[in-house]
DNA sequence: ACCCTTGTTATATCATAAGTATAACAAGGG
DNA sequence: CCCTTGTTATACTTATGATATAACAAGGGT
């Protein structure tokens, strides 16, 4: 998998690389079991720093995405928290959709909008 | 409209301050032509300071939620522009579904949250 | 046994952003 | 003429992101 920052983004490098993987898990371009590369191989490759690499790691197993082990390396595993998965995606949606909605934005647009965005998922 | 801070959260002050608007505006607790407090009174009343106020005021002028005035202070207006807010929701939409998929909840699941959460606003 | 690589931890430094604090300015309303 | 409005400028503190070294613990390969 390939990973792509950009430099000039608002987002943090750490979150951009934190939502490749979780968007390359949905997308299926990396699945249950495979390994991501060494927090010192994938800061080298990208031009940023190991510890970086490492706090993002760090995010993304502590919300359940992969599993780190010192010897191993990162591995991507899903520990899904049903109902926490539930709230956190609702607590998200909120002003999102508040910001659509003032913008005049139909519930069926939106529900069109994810239809379209699940379908490249494994929705 | 009342505005609640919580200074133990991990959104900044004028975040918060921007998406009470925002969500107020959607729930219809405020609406069009509707004076915002000045950011003075407004800033004393919460205890925070009046350039946190300022600036979130600010965001929400330049995202086209309110209107701004020298004279007349703060006031709800909303300026849409359908593409610009379609296009937005996307990009917003993108990161928060991926984790969804991931953590297994289904298209459906979130179709059912969406529609709630859009039962409370004027959808 | 030895070395390499793994993640982890500990400091230190720098830049940026958030938040606060004063102060002053421009301009319309009463 | 004064009050209030938003606006601008400056300065300071704090928190966080990112970088830079350095060292540690521990399993794998040879």
């Amino acid at each position: 998998m390939i990973f792509e920052i950009d430099f000039h983004s608002e987002e943090t490098l750490y979150i951009q690389l934190c939502n490749q993987v979780i968007i390359g898990i949905a997308k299926d371009m990396i699945h249950e079991g495979d390994d991501l590369p060494s927090v010192r191989q994938l800061a080298d490759e990208i031009g940023i720093n190991m510890h970086t690499v490492n706090k993002a790691y760090k995010v993304l197993a502590s919300e359940g995405f992969i599993k780190v082990d010192r010897r191993t390396g990162a591995v991507v595993a899903i520990s899904a928290d049903r109902l926490r998965a539930l709230a956190e995606t609702e607590k998200d949606l909120r002003v999102i959709l508040a910001k659509a909605s003032c913008m005049g934005l139909s519930k069926e647009e939106v529900h069109s909008l994810i239809d379209r965005i699940y379908e490249e998922y494994g929705g």
